[in-house]
DNA sequence: CTGTTAGCGCATTCAT
DNA sequence: ATGAATGCGCTAACAG
């Protein structure tokens, strides 16, 4: 391996003066700095971020952290598209990302701990927040600079969020426009902040459009086709009566397209249909469901360079930024009863 | 930031001890090491990876890379259950993942040389290959540890593939089987080995069935819906003649049944469709899409698998073991004409 | 502008 | 079984 000092003899300088030319320093002779770097091509010298990390301790490498637990999230592009877009910035500023995958939020509040005590990481970005999220409370109080994606429930933190609320509301609304009027809200984990915020958008638009709202119109599921099919069921049984679904995610409003299908109810005829994240693949099911496009790249673009400004300048850490991003309503056929649009 | 002299002060005892029971040296007597153990919890001590990388020449992390030009793929949930997999065994390895997206192939080797050479990774995971694959030939001159996701086209290497060529193969047996005399081979990029691997099998099928094969029955698309509608519009400007496909992805599979609709051809009375991946919402599209099903969590798995017992066993790693997974057709409606099965 | 010195936190000889 | 000494490769005062 060639080192520092290798590169120094080469150039016949002391190893601090190439450090010196590899940082950028300004204060060294062109003649030396034009010496160091020929020597450095000829030696295809590369500086070794290890031991360039523990001497200026930190690592240029953040972790970006997934609890497994709230994916079907992994399962769909979701996460695909963050990781693209935080790749983009990383690369951009030359850093570095660490994945960690777990299994439970507890693995993962253990896992990502370990990494920054490892001094592995910098920073964390966090991808899900439930209510008292124990990650996020122990991030806050070891003082780790992190950014969420999403919204912190209890505590204020750096975050870039998807407009969920005002999302859920327009959809929401979109069905009564179109003549639809009792909407279920057909939500995943309700323990999940994204749940909750798409719960308050469409409880909002129920309060402005005077329709009833009653605690029985929200059915919780599993983020699966399954569970939403069950729990649509479930509803009729109880004799709750509906004809549109909000869901917060495709796969549980495919579900309700495969409830109607059971009961032999027409979409959107008998029932509008509404689904969140906007699948790739949606257009092709049938009837074609509307969805919640959510700008996911930009999701993970934008918490990437929040995160470095913050590292970068702990000063401006100080105020809790959260920037909000906004989504758009794909209107498809599963929602469409007056063929307008 | 508690260290191992902090931790050695506080047990009495010199820093090498220390060092000592973290590695599990067992000339120590249960005393001291009872003492060591209680001084680093009460410190709440962890050792720092960095240090430790640095002292001992090696991360204990894995780079994964993925070229995003190869990705459709990326989009679809391929990419993630892979890293799933990968992480499942890092984890219970204590290895860490190493992310690195690049937008050309170019900037992936670079990038990967650079992960190596600074020293931040001890291996790599490759997630594509094609055929005059430049980082895979960089990094076998470079003699970096690494495995392949798939297949190497020119010098074998440690990798973990699926059995594309006889997935294919029994794929297009599938629809002779289902009475359809002229199959098209819609395939993505001709420079992936995929494709390629694909190709083969389907050509094998051919020969078997002893049916007329002819270059002009494959037809290349980029991975998208788009592109496989065209290109099935394009042959048949062309006047080949066909009655069903088999696509090398479900985008391309959905493709051409985009391009049956648009041209009142019935699937699968008048085109059988196959497709390969088995995207969740498959099913869900009309009518269901017969798809070739990956187990690509088991790649990751594998992969990762293999690289750590190869680092770990350098001996073992002379034999250029070659793992293949594998596949499960699904079938659907969308390749059934005789509705048996 | 450049060289010298002293760590960064840990692992690993070599003694004892 | 344990301690002292040295080095991993680089950065960062401190001199000059």
């Amino acid at each position: 391996m060639v080192t520092i000092k290798d590169v120094a003899k080469r150039a016949s300088v002391s190893p601090s003066t190439v450090s010196r030319v590899i940082a950028g320093s300004t204060r060294i002779s062109l003649q030396t700095r034009l010496r160091v770097q020929q020597a450095m091509e000829e030696l295809n010298y590369v500086p070794n971020a290890i031991a360039r990390s523990l001497a200026r301790s930190h690592t240029r490498t953040i972790g970006f952290t997934v609890a497994r637990q709230a994916d079907d999230a992994f399962a769909n592009p979701f996460f695909s598209e963050v990781m693209r877009g935080m790749s983009t910035v990383a690369q951009a500023r030359d850093y570095n990302i660490l994945l960690s995958i777990n299994p439970t939020p507890e693995e993962e509040r253990d896992k990502c701990l370990r990494l920054i005590k490892e001094r592995r990481i910098d920073g964390l970005i966090v991808s899900t927040s439930r209510v008292k999220d124990q990650l996020i409370a122990t991030l806050i109080s070891e003082q780790i600079p992190f950014v969420l994606i999403g919204r912190s429930a209890d505590t204020p933190v750096l975050s870039v969020n998807n407009d969920n609320v005002q999302a859920a509301r327009s959809a929401t609304i979109h069905l009564f426009e179109q003549g639809y009027e009792r909407v279920l809200f057909l939500g995943g984990d309700r323990n999940l902040v994204v749940t909750q915020d798409r719960l308050t958008g469409y409880k909002q638009a129920c309060f402005e459009w005077q329709r009833a709202y009653d605690e029985a119109f929200m059915i919780e599921a599993d983020f699966s086709i399954e569970s939403g099919f069950a729990a649509l069921e479930a509803a009729r049984e109880r004799g709750i009566p509906f004809d549109a679904v909000l869901a917060a995610d495709d796969l549980l409003a495919l579900g309700a397209l495969q409830y109607a299908k059971s009961v032999h109810c027409q979409v959107p005829e008998q029932l509008g249909v509404v689904g969140f994240n906007d699948s790739p693949l949606l257009s092709y099911v049938n009837p074609p469901l509307t969805s919640v496009k959510i700008l996911a790249y930009e999701l993970g673009l934008e918490a990437m360079e929040l995160l470095l400004d913050t590292l970068e300048q702990p000063a401006k850490a100080r105020t809790k930024k959260e920037i909000l991003i906004p989504s758009e309503l794909v209107v498809r056929a599963s929602s469409l009863r007056k063929g307008m649009k």
